[in-house]
DNA sequence: GAGTGGTCTAGACCACGAG
DNA sequence: TCGTGGTCTAGACCACTCA
C-alpha cells in the first residue's frame, strides 16, 4: 500500500514539520526531488499534490515550490452577533468592499425571500491578512425598501469589524448554513489556494423582527485556516484547541 | 487555458448532466474513453478524478467508473436539540454503533475538561443510507462519575433517532466548531467517498448545567451530501434550497 | 484468464518568471 | 536566455473483479 508518492510526501511532510525545510522556502525544483527519490517527474508531482492541498506547500510557476508560512487559525463566530476575541484581536484584516447593483435571480430569490428581479446591492468583500488574502464573501442585501434604520457602511462584512460595535439592534433570525466543498476555479484564484484544498462556505441569511431577510451573505473561507463555532450560550473565555 | 483534461470533463459533466449517461450506469472502460477523447490514459484518468472530486463518478476498481445517483441532500442541524424534519422522513438511516472503552488523550481531555487517562466510553457510529454510508461520528462521553439521568441507549449518535423524542433535558451549553478539510484515508474509506473530496468535520461539544461536558462528538459528513444548519431560532418551515 | 483500474516511467513540448 | 513548473504521451507492470 505504501505508494511512492506517499512515501515522498511523508518524507518531505517531515522535514517541513520538524523544521527541516522552513516555511518560505524554496524547495528543491521538481526535477532535483525526482532524482533524489529515484522517480520521474509524474511521480514526484503527485507527491508535491497532496502537500498542496494540505497547504504545506504553494506552487509557483516558473519559481519553484515553496513552503508556505504556518497559518494563523481563523475562527468565524456564528449566531450573527458576537465576534471571537482571539481573532478580533490580530485582525490586521484590510477588507476590500465593491458595491454593486445587481438584480436577484436564482437561489437569491429564495434566500432574500424577494421576486426575481429585485433590485439587490451586492458587495464582494475580500479580506487580506497581510499580503494573503484569508476569506471572501459575496453580501446581499435587498435595495428597494429602503430601510434607514439599518446602517450600511462597511456592510456585515464577513463581520470582521462591524460586528466589534454592538451597536446594531439585535436581529429576529440569522440562519447559517454551512458546507464544505473544492473550491470554483474562481474563488480558488481569488483566495490564491490550491484547486484541491476545501473550504469552508456559509450562507448566511439574517432577517429582522418583521420576518423580512435583510441580507444574504455567501462566505467563503480556506479550509485549512478556518473553523466556524456555533454555540448556543457564547462563552468568553475557552481558545481555540487547535487540529 | 482549456487543458485537454478540462475538456474532457466538462463533456463527460455534460453528458452525465443530461442523463445520456444514467445513474448507476457503468462508464466505457478508461483505455476506450482516452481512445475516443485521442489522449493517453494518464490524461483521461486526471479528468475523471475531477469527476470524482465532485462526486459525480465512483471508480470500482477492477470493475470500471460508474456515474454516482444523485444524492439526496442530508442535513445536519446544529444546537443540538431537533432534528430538520426533511432528514427526520427520509431517515431511512440504518445506524451501527460500536462501543469501547478508552482512555481520554491529546484533544479529548481539552474538549472534554477532563484528566489525561480518564475513562471514556467510545461509540462509534455509522450511519447507512440504503447501502452507501453517510455519515460516521466518534463520540465521546466521561464514564468516570455515572449519571443516571442521561439516557444512554442508542447514544446521540449524530442525534438520527435520539433527537426525535424531546425527552432529553435541554443542555446549557452545545458548542459546534466546523471545519471543511479533505478526509483522512481511513475516513474516505469507512465513507466510501473519493480522498479528494471535501468533508465537513464538526466537532460538538455539550455541557449539562453545572457546566460539566457531557459528550464531545467528532462529526465527518461528506461535503457532497451535507449541509450543516446553524439558527439563532428554529424554523420549522423553510425547506432547504439546493446549492 | 480477460478486462478493469492503479501506479509508474522516461521522456517531450509549452508557459511562466527572472536576469 | 535559462530554469522553473504545467501538461501530455505511449507505453509498462501490478492488483483487483468476475466469469
Amino acid at each position: 500500500m505504501p505508494s511512492r508518492r506517499h512515501v515522498i510526501a511523508d518524507d518531505l511532510r517531515e522535514q517541513i514539520a520538524t523544521g527541516r525545510i522552513k516555511a518560505g522556502e524554496r524547495l528543491p525544483s521538481e526535477a532535483q526531488l525526482a532524482s533524489h527519490y529515484t522517480v520521474s517527474t509524474p511521480t514526484l508531482r503527485s507527491a508535491l499534490a497532496a502537500l498542496q492541498c494540505e497547504g504545506l506547500v504553494e506552487k509557483i510557476h516558473g519559481k519553484g515550490n515553496f513552503v508556505c508560512h504556518p497559518l494563523r487559525r481563523i475562527t468565524y463566530v456564528g449566531g450573527g452577533h458576537m465576534l471571537d476575541a482571539q481573532t478580533a484581536a490580530d485582525a490586521a484584516l484590510r477588507v476590500s468592499v465593491r458595491t454593486t447593483k445587481v438584480r436577484a435571480r436564482g437561489h437569491l430569490t429564495a434566500l432574500l425571500r424577494v421576486a426575481a428581479n429585485s433590485p439587490l446591492t451586492e458587495f464582494l468583500c475580500l479580506s487580506h491578512e497581510g499580503k494573503s488574502p484569508h476569506s471572501m464573501a459575496r453580501i446581499y442585501v435587498p435595495r428597494d425598501p429602503v430601510p434607514a434604520d439599518v446602517p450600511r457602511e462597511p456592510p456585515w462584512c464577513e463581520g470582521v469589524e462591524s460586528r466589534l460595535a454592538d451597536l446594531r439592534p439585535p436581529l429576529a433570525e440569522v440562519r447559517e448554513t454551512v458546507s464544505a466543498r473544492l473550491p470554483t476555479s474562481e474563488e480558488a484564484a481569488t483566495l490564491r489556494i490550491s484547486s484541491a484544498l476545501a473550504v469552508l462556505a456559509i450562507t448566511r441569511v439574517a432577517a429582522d423582527t418583521t420576518g423580512r431577510v435583510v441580507e444574504a451573505a455567501l462566505l467563503v473561507l480556506p479550509g485549512n485556516r478556518a473553523n466556524a463555532v456555533f454555540a448556543t450560550h457564547h462563552t468568553t473565555e475557552e481558545k481555540g484547541t487547535e487540529g
